[in-house]
DNA sequence: TTGAATTGCGCAATAG
DNA sequence: CCTATTGCGCAATTCA
C-alpha cells in the first residue's frame, strides 16, 4: 500500500494513460465518423431530439473529451471509496453485532440461573407445605399446581 | 448491472486494451530508467546480484509479455471475484448476527418476564405467611430474608 | 528469482 | 447532459 510515486495528481503526469499505443500503426485515427448519410430528416421527419444517435468516439484530443475523462475518473475514484467504506462499514457493523450476541447470551445465562434457582425455592417450599399439612386419606397429596410457566422453549 | 455485451472471455477481443494511443508521439518509450545515481560498486565491484535492475520495460510485443499480461488479467479477475464475495458474504454475516440478535432478544424478554411472575408469587406467599405469623411485639414483620436476587439489572 | 495476489488507476459502456 | 457503477486491462507492489 501507499504509493511514492502517484502523488502527484491534479491531472499533471498521469503515466498510466497507457503508454501502450505500442501498435500505434496509422489507420484510422482522427476520422471523425461524421457520417450523416441520409441525413437529418430529408422529408418530414423529425430528428428525435433526445433519442438515439451514437455520438462520435470523441477525439483523444478534443479539450472536451479531456474533461469529461477526468471527471468520469474523479467519479470512479469517489464510489470506489464509497465502496471500500462501505466494506468496512459492514465488518465493523459485523463486529459490532457479535460483541452485542455475547452480551445477550451473557445475559439469558443469568436470567436462566435466576429462575431455576427461583424455581428450586419453590419446589423446595411446596414440599414443606406438604409435609405439614399431611393431607387425610390420599396420600398423594398434590399442593404444587405448578402455576404459570413450567415448557417455556 | 449484468451487460450484454462483455460476454466473450478468453482473450479473444480486448478491445479495451486501451485503443487510446491517441498521441502516439514519439517521446519517451524503450527509455529504460537504468538510473543509477552515483552508483553501486565504483570500486569494488559486484553487481549486487539480487537487487535493482528494473527489467526491461518488456516489448508489447513479446510473446511472454502477452502471457504475462494474460496471467496477471485472470489473477486480477479471481482477486476481485473473491473480493466482492467476501462483501457479500461479510453482508450476509450481518444480516444472520441480527435475525440472532432478536432472537436472544426475545428470548431475554420472555425469560425475564417469568422470573418477575415469580418473584410476584414469592413476595405474595411471603405476605401471606406473616399475616398468619402474627408476630408479637413489632407490627413490622420481617419473615422475607429476600434470599437470591433481587436488584438485578 | 519467480509467479500469483493485490492494489491504484484510467478507459469505456451503461445505469440512473 | 451529468454523475455513479461496473467490468476490464495495465503496471507497480506485495506475498509466498
Amino acid at each position: 500500500m501507499s504509493r511514492l510515486s502517484q502523488a502527484k495528481i491534479t491531472t499533471a503526469d498521469h503515466n498510466g494513460v497507457s503508454v501502450i499505443q505500442s501498435q500505434a500503426h496509422a489507420s484510422s485515427l482522427q476520422q471523425v465518423p461524421q457520417l450523416i448519410p441520409a441525413h437529418p430528416n430529408a422529408s418530414g421527419g423529425k430528428a428525435v431530439p433526445s433519442s438515439n444517435m451514437k455520438k462520435p468516439p470523441a477525439d483523444k484530443e478534443s479539450e472536451e473529451y479531456r474533461q469529461r475523462r477526468e471527471r468520469n475518473n474523479l467519479a470512479v475514484k469517489k464510489s470506489r471509496m464509497r465502496s471500500k467504506q462501505k466494506a468496512m462499514d459492514t465488518q465493523q457493523r459485523v463486529n459490532e453485532l457479535k460483541e452485542e450476541n455475547e452480551r445477550l447470551e451473557a445475559k439469558i445465562k443469568l436470567l436462566s440461573k435466576e429462575l431455576s434457582v427461583l424455581k428450586d425455592l419453590f419446589l423446595e417450599h411446596a414440599h414443606n407445605l406438604a409435609d405439614n399439612v399431611q393431607p387425610p386419606g390420599t396420600e398423594g397429596a398434590s399442593p404444587a399446581p405448578n402455576s404459570t410457566a413450567a415448557g417455556g422453549q
